[in-house]
DNA sequence: GTTGAATGGTTGTCGCTACAACTATTACTG
DNA sequence: CAGTAATAGTTGTAGCGACAACCATTCAAC
């Protein structure tokens, strides 16, 4: 028996609505990396971890956690903390309650880190998004997101952070 | 003289944008490239590549413009369409008008591969993004990627793309 | 309380991409 | 019509991420 299955092709508006999200998927993260790395030596990946740690309590937070929150694998995860570690912006130890995990913790010198870059990093964000929006325009895509992220990240894992960094001592 | 400027931090409604875009930035990428590598074996980027070959003239673009549309590097176009040459999916040949350049050619195994990857990419494209979105939805997508690219693709060049793949010998 | 399975991490290897260096052809400039 | 600059592309090297293999600890079963 032989089942053919006809494709759905899409009309000019869904064509046209996903060539320019494409595009946008294309090119955002390559903007967003460029300046993290030339204003701060830091890849995109590396400011979102550090960040991550940023918003736990403690600055802290184990590595299951941590890999969860970034959509990273446990051994790309690993490697990253490793080389963040050797740069003293962040240091690794046991957990106490439980002998296999690993808790990672930001250094002091990894906070005065994130508190630097934050202002770059949110400047990049508002010229290339959010200031090219109307105030309408960010609640639809806000609604538009939620929506798709409803597939992708049914569990609500990335919707932590992005919170502020101010010049206060205490965060 | 010090200088110092303010960063103008995001309100609520900005920061939920904003997360939830970057959430989406993080996820969709990585679903597309899944169902192509695990359906065809092809990474999204090389599935670009031959798609844009798809919709050229005579099925043959140069190598610069190829990298233009694709927002590749020359240096990593070359190694991609070597590799799809060596899987006898794409031809390169020297360019009649200009001995310095070369033009890539899609084969005939190459525009069977795209004819019968395409199908299973859209409907990935259906589930995660087009389905979950009303057709209001859709039209403020364009708008608001269409601003966004505004300042990220001002010359539109990844605009093109993403037609049809219909089943006639012709395309 | 052992045994087997599941959880939590690390390390090693391979493939892909960025960057730099290089070659070859064409376009400017006087 | 030289000589220089700009364009078009390839190749080599280094770094990051995916995947597999591995070790250690905890949980579950009986």
């Amino acid at each position: 028996m032989m089942v053919v299955v006809t494709t759905r092709w899409l009309d000019e508006t869904q064509l046209s609505a996903w060539v320019r999200l494409a595009a946008v998927l294309e090119l955002l993260p390559g903007v967003l990396d460029s300046q993290l790395r030339r204003d701060a030596g830091l890849t995109h990946f590396e400011y979102y971890v550090l960040a991550m740690l940023s918003e736990a309590p403690d600055h802290t937070l184990r590595m299951t956690s941590l890999a969860l929150q970034t959509n990273a694998t446990l051994p790309r995860l690993s490697h990253v903390v490793k080389r963040l570690e050797d740069r003293g912006l962040v240091e690794r130890f046991p957990c106490p309650e439980d002998a296999r995990a690993t808790n990672a913790r930001l250094t002091p010198e990894g906070w005065n880190k994130v508190r630097e870059t934050a202002p770059g990093h949110v400047a990049t964000v508002r010229q290339h998004v959010i200031d090219v929006l109307t105030p309408e325009q960010l609640t639809q895509l806000n609604a538009i997101a939620d929506s798709i992220l409803g597939t992708l990240d049914p569990d609500g894992n990335l919707a932590a952070l992005y919170h502020r960094y101010d010049a206060s001592p205490e965060g």
